[in-house]
DNA sequence: CGCATAATCAACCAAATTGTTGACTCTCAA
DNA sequence: TTGAGAGTCAACAATTTGGTTGATTATGCG
């Protein structure tokens, strides 16, 4: 089997992958929301789930290998706490369609505007 | 009794779920960014991948069930053009987590010193 | 010690994802 | 009419995901 070559730190190239993976989940989404409030227990981190407890532990695992949660084990209890440094390389992706939502650019009247478009575009070609 | 029929259009829920798996695969990102430059056919975003016509086909509808992505038929020919709409329903979620890298917090140290650690094994002349 | 608690590991399974190839529909043009 | 082009649909295989249950490790406590 392969030495498992964990990407620790930087995260070079599928960093984004992981992220946005990991935050397509509502339950991970949760999980990350309730973080945001403070550390918890991996066990307080499953009570409000109808799911096993194991469930609830890989859906952190994946939050971890995206950089999202950190485990600090003492003992047998696992703090759980957020690191949203990895939200941020997201936010800066997406930060490139700001200008669709910011300086007057109402969505709806927007996208009003373009199925106009698009009806003019196809009877025009139509013909 | 209200029938709770699957509500398509509005996305309520599940919306942040397609859109941020949406997000998750590169080839899916790029195609979003290639068309943040203008509209573009079906096998003009297909062109620089190395996958087959129809593998790009189905991430296009990934795109489309995640609302990112309109396609306009006219004759043979599919007109794909963005819709950020949804990418700011991310973006607010996201937002949640902005006081982490706007204001001084602990993560944020350890988000900066990822920076700089980055940064000085690209750019190691300066000064 | 003896045992309950916290958490992960391991095996299993159903469903989804992602790629392939081949067949198909539909439009445009000679 | 014939044929090429754009695109989707359908079926298949390999892999991943997300849940389960059962076993295991390790700590804390009576």
């Amino acid at each position: 089997m392969t030495p498992a070559p964990t990407p620790l730190h930087p995260a070079p190239e599928g960093a984004l992958d992981a992220v946005f993976f990991a935050l397509s989940d509502p339950v991970r989404r949760s999980i990350l929301e309730r973080l945001d409030e403070g550390a918890l227990l991996v066990s307080e981190l499953a009570a409000p789930f109808d799911i096993s407890l194991q469930a609830v532990s890989r859906h952190i695992q994946v939050l971890v290998r995206a950089g999202l949660v950190r485990q600090a084990r003492s003992g047998r209890i696992s703090r759980c706490t957020l690191d949203a440094a990895p939200l941020h390389e997201a936010a800066v992706w997406m930060n490139r369609y700001a200008k669709y939502w910011q300086a007057g650019f109402d969505t709806l009247a927007q996208h009003l505007l373009r199925l106009d478009d698009e009806r003019a575009q196809s009877q025009k070609d139509d013909r």
